[in-house]
DNA sequence: TGTACATCAGTGAACGCGCGTTCACTGATGTAC
DNA sequence: TGTACATCAGTGAACGCGCGTTCACTGATGTAC
């Protein structure tokens, strides 16, 4: 039987921190989070925080895993969304809608994850890599399908050393060259949607009148143009 | 006749303070620039840089500009390297290349002005504005010179309206929908080389093994492939 | 040339603030007898 | 059922620190007479 809450417990108080921790980030950016603002915003006192995170980073920690974890869930739920084998390209489509969408609706996740670093704070790959490398995933293994049913491009790409690639694919036992082109792919991929994406959530396209949805899809057909062999 | 240096007065101390502050922006991100930190490695005392700056904002702004300005300037001059009307192709080719080396040559002034914002620093437009306006030109200019070669292929862009643009075009007297259309390909080119140097500069592609070089190469040749009619 | 004065880039002390973190504590709860 | 004890999530006070900014000041310089 689970123990009964205690009075004196806040219940849910890590995820409340968490959530006031995001919260302060959205307000004013990681850089200036602080564990007694988050404490004030909770009614608690500061050093009730440790008892949850052992320091600061450790919190900073907590939320990029948690970042990871949903961009993770929002890219693999959208690959799923259409499982069968011949609609790879719609697979591939709704990935990449979904990785906008959710830089939308989580503007600041997104920006701590795949924006400047926050200075000082430097992540404990250990503890990061596997929320990362399976939030990556899902493209790449978009791509692998897409190389698999015969429909990707092969010309002249910059193949990538994919031996640091840390396992971002499932299976590691595709042969060396395929698994390179499907990694340089997938970079390319990244960077692009990352370009339009990164200057939209930090509102530098918008002020010059740019319609970010249209650019987006335009971009999204110019990468099928670009890598894929049509039906 | 310029009146001469008083021994108290440091030479130059505007232009040491903003190297000052550079270096710490090097060492620790824009949001932990310090004032005292800055007088600190100086040797001099805090309220001395009040003489120079009416706030640490006004700093940040000086930064700001000077950023754009550098930026500006290696554009201009690289695209200036081939001047000729029949060059045009050198000269893109040669803008695209400025853009990732300056970007690498001064990562802190590229992710000033292009990164996450600083968070509770909100830049003061209309002194930013043209430095802004100026650096990005040289890029717009590039392809307006690509559209009126008749080098541009026309089709199925997604327009934006140019009209917020805020002068990035110094020949105003341009028709409009030329105009939106060397406008929107800016933007795409622009997100493009951003996406993969801003990945690049922040550290998220060299650890997947990627070159980056090879790979924005790539993209300059793919970006000519798809908007500029070959010769 | 000598003297009185204005200028102004620098100084050190101080203000009030917020921060992360530590420490000994408290007091509600659960448990063993 | 009653009592003594262990647990442990919370508390308030304090530590040492760095910050931006203000203030009255100083002292070298340039200048007017």
């Amino acid at each position: 039987m689970a123990r009964p809450v205690k009075s004196t417990q806040i219940p849910n108080l890590k995820e409340s921190i968490k959530d006031a921790a995001w919260h302060q980030i959205t307000l004013s950016g990681p850089s200036s989070l602080s564990l007694r603002k988050i404490a004030r915003e909770l009614h608690i006192s500061a050093p009730a925080i440790y008892n949850y995170f052992p320091d600061r980073d450790a919190l900073v920690t907590a939320l990029v895993i948690d970042a990871y974890l949903s961009f993770g869930d929002s890219q693999h739920t959208a690959k799923n969304h259409f499982p069968e084998e011949d609609q790879v390209l719609e697979r591939f489509r709704e990935t990449g809608i979904a990785y906008r969408e959710w830089a939308i609706r989580y503007p600041h996740r997104y920006l701590l994850i795949f924006g400047t670093p926050v200075p000082g704070y430097i992540p404990p790959m250990h503890e990061i890599l596997p929320a990362m490398v399976r939030s990556m995933g899902a493209l790449a293994e978009v791509i692998a399908e897409l190389y698999r049913a015969g429909r990707l491009k092969v010309q002249g790409f910059p193949l990538f050393d994919a031996g640091t690639c840390g396992g971002i694919f499932q299976d590691a036992a595709e042969p060396k060259q395929e698994e390179q082109l499907v990694y340089s792919v997938a970079m390319l991929v990244w960077s692009r949607v990352h370009g339009i994406v990164s200057l939209e959530v930090t509102g530098k396209l918008p002020p010059f009148g740019a319609d970010c949805s249209a650019l987006y899809r335009y971009e999204l057909d110019a990468i099928l143009r670009e890598f894929v062999i049509a039906a």
